[in-house]
DNA sequence: TAGATTGTTAATCGATTAACAATC
DNA sequence: TAGATTGTTAATCGATTAACAATC
């Protein structure tokens, strides 16, 4: 597989691809030209060919892609064959939902652990998964050397806790809190869902379409 | 405030902007720069003047922009100030984690109600909202009139669900489930919420910097 | 074989960055 | 006033789209 400078954009098209190739899995079609899957998924083919070739020759000239078999090179690429290793810290709201509802393993992540500081929780097991005391934060991290901490604390002190996982050397953060992380020292990948950056998103373009339908109906009064 | 053709990438930089005026207010920051404020968030000080001006001019010459000021635009162009409307489709453990934990005022929603099919839950009140039969969704929607559906509702059923809400007149979804809505009829506006693109994200930047460190090793075995 | 469709090179389009006159 | 910094116009850069030879 090529391991060039790709842009962040292809980057992001690719689940999207991954997801679409499961439904025509699903659906038993096996193979599609880039014409159909850019007709189905509202892009160009054009660009569609430029993504997959970004990574290599996954197609046939005069027949296109075999659904199966170009899943499973985007699941590569992505990572989904290397059985990556996480915890998660904060086992609040929004992280007990994702131990117990999200499915990691589908991804290729194992959840090898918790953090919370509290005592009802400590000890127990979620899902399948010891929570620790975060106390015990540091030495917990050096003996699971997880690939990815998935970052669900309190906004006050995901900031500190998230340098305190990157000085322990783990390389990613699945960061859950709606703040901009800032680190000392090399920042590690960061991956961010903001939530609330999605609302707003969404709550410009509801203004925008409420202020065309007014503008809309003024004009036709004035007809 | 101007409103023209405003680039996708532009609108998303918003929120992360609100939140930075934010923090500056908070930490009793009067006056910042375009230059100052690029340091900051690591753009240049270009781009955020080019982003400002395409809703108005916010700045002055020599001084650069009120901290307050500039928040206040910025939340007006994000529709902070319209106080919208919204409910809740799928009170399980997402649903509910943004029920109990997302703070939808601070963002300028309201939270109006919320569906489910569970007996137990319904007639309940979930952090003071009530929670409607799903049965009854199409006559409350046309009572409340929401401006947005929050849509955690499982997979297999969240494209028809998704089409009912459309049909009942809904004009934005804020998607938590990990499909792609279809709409047979007009499409209403979209926010997708998809963690596992997100996660996948992550797995593709985990083993483009493995791949690296591991060639930088061989580099060095071969030295 | 002929038709279809790829991978890639070239052309276009849009977004970011630089430059600078205006002005606080 | 002089220095700083905006808003905007022009230049550059990168991403998307189009075109087409290669080939299944």
């Amino acid at each position: 597989m090529k391991r060039i400078k790709v842009s962040n954009n292809v980057i992001r098209r690719m689940p999207r691809y991954l997801r679409k190739l499961d439904d025509l899995s699903a659906a038993g079609v096996e193979r599609i030209s880039s014409g159909e899957l850019g007709r189905q998924m509202g892009l160009t083919p054009s660009q569609i060919r430029q993504d997959f070739s970004c990574f290599g020759e996954f197609g046939q000239q005069g027949y296109g892609y075999n659904v199966v078999a170009l899943r499973g090179e985007i699941a590569k690429i992505l990572g989904m064959d290397r059985s990556y290793s996480a915890v998660l810290v904060g086992v609040g709201n929004i992280g007990r939902a994702l131990m117990e509802n999200f499915c990691f393993e589908q991804y290729g992540f194992t959840l090898k652990g918790a953090f919370d500081i509290n005592p009802e929780l400590i000890g127990q097991e979620v899902h399948g998964v010891t929570v620790h005391n975060f106390s015990e934060l540091e030495p917990v991290l050096s003996q699971l050397q997880p690939d990815v901490a998935v970052l669900c604390v309190p906004k006050s002190m995901a900031n500190s806790i998230a340098n305190e996982v990157a000085k322990a050397g783990v390389p990613a953060i699945w960061n859950f809190t709606n703040i901009e992380l800032q680190f000392e020292e090399e920042a590690p990948i960061i991956e961010n869902i903001h939530f609330s950056d999605s609302l707003l998103t969404l709550g410009y373009y509801l203004a925008e379409s409420m202020d065309e339908a007014a503008a809309r109906a003024a004009r036709s009064n004035h007809a």
